[in-house]
DNA sequence: ATATCTGTATTATTTATATTAATACAGATA
DNA sequence: TATCTGTATTAATATAAATAATACAGATAT
């Protein structure tokens, strides 16, 4: 279900929160879908607990998820994250990347075949 | 010329290759342009010269910089860095931003309209 | 030629952070 | 009532970033 790299330069707790944040975003895990505790994913992924609630903690924190008095960590509503906020904090990543991809020779029409083949290959859930 | 954030979790060699690029992308270093010795930077910027140098032998990697023989760190011609292996690696970088994006609502028009904005923006030197 | 600039290299130390480890408490649930 | 859950705390370990102090040797300008 997830996929973690202890070589990697990115913490495990982030690779976490990225994992997590796909399942959200491409629709596999919606609104008030409960996710594995604490305890047993740090088992099932030979992790620190410790490692795996600060990622729950984070994306608390960033409106993906919410917890419910120790009944365990659940989906939040998209709207919890403010995506307005969000797109607007995305906007400056967006921009370094877009200049850098443009040096590197990127057209419009490459980069708008790249969104294209993100909205086909996702199945976005819109009764959220 | 550079700007620097010390409580960044971005490590600050991290962040002046960040700003080297940019410089470069932007057009405003050309080709064969000389950058600040590792001492000159050191001393203007209050960092350690290790971590100068090791800002500019990472960007020397990447092919953004050469050195000449104890001459000082020079901007490398742009097909050094061969462009097209670049952007491929950019791509998943882009979608897993893009996936993000789309997620918090942000439409193609929109992201087009960011596209137009940074090429507008920068100033991209044509004779490179 | 000589002082001074340049990159390069090495070793040690400090600092910050990620990660693991070991427990404990208290509410929820079966 | 036993067992699940999140929450919290403290300590130890590991890794990487950053600083510090030097040294060597080629390039350059005076």
């Amino acid at each position: 279900m997830f996929e973690l790299d202890v070589r990697s330069r990115k913490p495990i707790y982030e690779q976490l929160m990225d994992n997590i944040k796909e399942l959200i975003m491409t629709g596999v895990l919606t609104t008030d879908a409960k996710l594995p505790s604490v305890r047993m994913l740090s088992k099932e992924l030979t992790v620190n607990p410790n490692t795996i609630q600060k990622a729950y903690r984070e994306l608390e924190r960033e409106g993906y998820l919410y917890s419910a008095n120790r009944k365990g960590y659940f989906v939040a509503p998209v709207d919890w994250i403010k995506p307005d906020e969000k797109l607007n904090e995305l906007k400056p990543q967006f921009q370094q990347l877009i200049q850098e991809a443009i040096y590197l020779g990127l057209t419009k029409e490459q980069l708008v075949e790249w969104f294209e083949e993100t909205t086909k290959g996702g199945n976005v859930d819109d009764s959220r």
